[in-house]
DNA sequence: TACGGACTTCGAGCGCACTCCAGGCAAGCG
DNA sequence: CGCTTGCCTGGAGTGCGCTCGAAGTCCGTA
């Protein structure tokens, strides 16, 4: 029980399942800390986008350069990760903003932040069977419009 | 070819694959037209929202009783059934009426219509493999979570 | 005939998630 | 030194998809 607030935000970023999902590390040199338009670039989202999750508590707290610069780590990148993956399940960014005061307020979280994420987990399989749903909707009625117009398909296929 | 432009929405309504999708026929009796609240009630969007989509050029017309008032029939239920499906794939509204608009102007864009639902089926195929991608973090990190809490398992299984 | 409730139109307002702008600072370069 | 480039902040603006309100009409029941 010697973890500190620190080791529970460690855990919560979890290094290696992100390091499968979003690439960190874009300086291969030993070089970990990246400039706002760096990160951007990597991401797909804008230095704007950035710094308003900073603002809204959806970053957990980027640290600055001597002038005031912000200096993103692996680990932002990798928590970047998991936002753009959450935000496309349309997860919305206050319920995010939520998993990120969880993460900051320690390791005694814990039981809620698994709480969220299985909620959200379900939230997603829920999400897929609808898409699966609209897809057989779609098929079918694509079917329908290619058998309405076999003239177009007239080019014999050998 | 003596299809005229309501058979041809008509066939783009498609009775049969939204009646196995949206169950219309909220009067079994023979009664065939809905006031707006019912309608409301039955597809789960408000009536203020309907009146939107009419104004907007997402409903095909709906016809109006002696007095003005709206008389939705079952048609208008089927393709509201399609546009709830289409709707919580992501689609933009704005694309939805491009749709409408298609199926308002006539057989003759049949292959535009086909155009566009194939487009349509290919980004919900990109949706589901990015909620399983996205299912996959979760399930890593809800294991993870799970594994770092394992005094509130202690109650054994048998 | 009076009343409550559901309907009508048009237009304004709202919440979300950005997105952009103005004004300013710091570093690098010819 | 001046210029350009990139970043900073706070706050205003945008686009989407509804959502609501006001003011009026119509209908059914007592």
């Amino acid at each position: 029980m010697t973890v500190t607030e620190t080791d529970a935000a460690d855990v919560a970023a979890e290094p290696d399942v992100c390091a499968s999902v979003e690439a960190p590390r874009i300086r291969p040199g030993g070089q970990t800390h990246y400039t706002i338009s760096e990160v951007a670039a990597a991401c797909g989202l804008s230095a704007h986008t950035l710094r308003w999750y900073e603002r809204i508590g959806l970053m957990p707290h980027v640290d600055r350069s001597h002038t005031g610069q912000r200096r993103f780590t692996d680990r932002d990148l990798e928590w970047l990760g998991l936002v753009a993956k959450l935000r496309l399940t349309g997860m919305p960014v206050a319920d995010m903003v939520r998993y990120a005061e969880l993460v900051r307020e320690g390791e005694h979280t814990f039981p809620d932040r698994h709480a969220l994420l299985v909620a959200t987990r379900e939230d997603v399989r829920r999400r897929i069977a609808e898409l699966r749903e609209t897809l057989a909707v779609l098929d079918y009625k694509i079917d329908m419009y290619a058998a309405l117009r076999p003239p177009e398909n007239t080019e014999r296929t050998a």
